[in-house]
DNA sequence: CAAAATTAAATTGCACACAATTTAATTTTG
DNA sequence: CAAAATTAAATTGTGTGCAATTTAATTTTG
């Protein structure tokens, strides 16, 4: 009775939702660029920022786990917040293999001028405050659902 | 009556939908690459193969227009490619500033390689193809918002 | 406890992204 | 039609991402 529409997926770019995902991830981060150059921050270098202002002292590895983001990404980009004097690195004298990562006075003064950001990119959305979080919500469980399935299992 | 829960925007990282769909985006990019290494492509090249195995010829120009990609981007990618033996790069004799993309027959003959990746990835996600679609949509009607509403409007 | 294994950062190398500039070809305009 | 403006790629330079390796410190184990 229903119309039978089982399409099987195809190779058309604009019916992948990997390529919307893509385009739509490069287009929110342009659409912080002007916002962020005003506090001479990357995209990257923010998110840092963020996790940074809600807990101080965590360690790269720890950074790395929230952002899920390598040493060899976040080393050169903390060595750059730390040029701005924004961050502080410092070997922990408890394990001299961890570094622990600190705000300096300007790194958290910056906070301030960040305030206001995400409300300005989400009147950009025309998207309700509920279907932002709901389609947050789906992201997030996509991309667990993609994290903890990888396609080689390492056979215990 | 109903609970007032006018939470304004905040700096949490878990909060941000930009951090979960940058988050999702390499996620996604990740479960792609080790099937896109077993035909020896990168996430992007395997986008601009996407766009050639559906119409062939394009100029670099419009390869940027259909990926959002510039041709700093692009021609190196297009250069590797082309090492690969999968295209061919010549200037259009009609006008010798555009560049015109061809598929050779390696590149042709790797779509067949090709039709499984879809279907592969989408049995990861765990949701129905409606679901999919829809997801797929309201990603293109985010980015097509983000993009068509700059910050700075260029004053006609 | 010393050798082996593990762990955390850093380093190296490659491939994007993207702003800004350059080069060359075409189009517009005075 | 020639100079000016525009356009398409390429180039240059910076900053990610990420695999793979290296270095140094800690933990485990025989």
């Amino acid at each position: 009775m229903l119309p039978m529409k089982n399409t099987p997926p195809s190779l058309l770019l604009d019916e992948q939702l990997c390529f919307a995902l893509y385009a739509a991830s490069r287009a929110m981060t342009s659409a912080y660029r002007p916002l962020l150059d005003a506090l001479d921050l990357t995209y990257p270098q923010y998110l840092v920022m963020l996790v940074l202002w809600e807990r101080d002292g965590l360690t790269v590895r720890e950074l790395g786990q929230r952002l899920h983001l390598d040493s060899g990404t976040l080393t050169p980009l903390l060595k750059r917040l730390q040029l701005a004097g924004l961050i502080d690195r410092q070997r922990r004298s408890s394990d001299e293999r961890e570094v622990e990562i600190r705000l300096h006075p300007n790194g958290r003064a910056l906070r301030e001028q960040a305030t206001s950001i995400p409300a300005c990119l989400a009147s950009r959305l025309c998207l309700s405050l509920e279907d932002i979080q709901h389609l947050r919500d789906e992201l997030n469980r996509l991309a667990a659902q993609l994290n903890h399935s990888p396609t080689k299992e390492t056979e215990s």
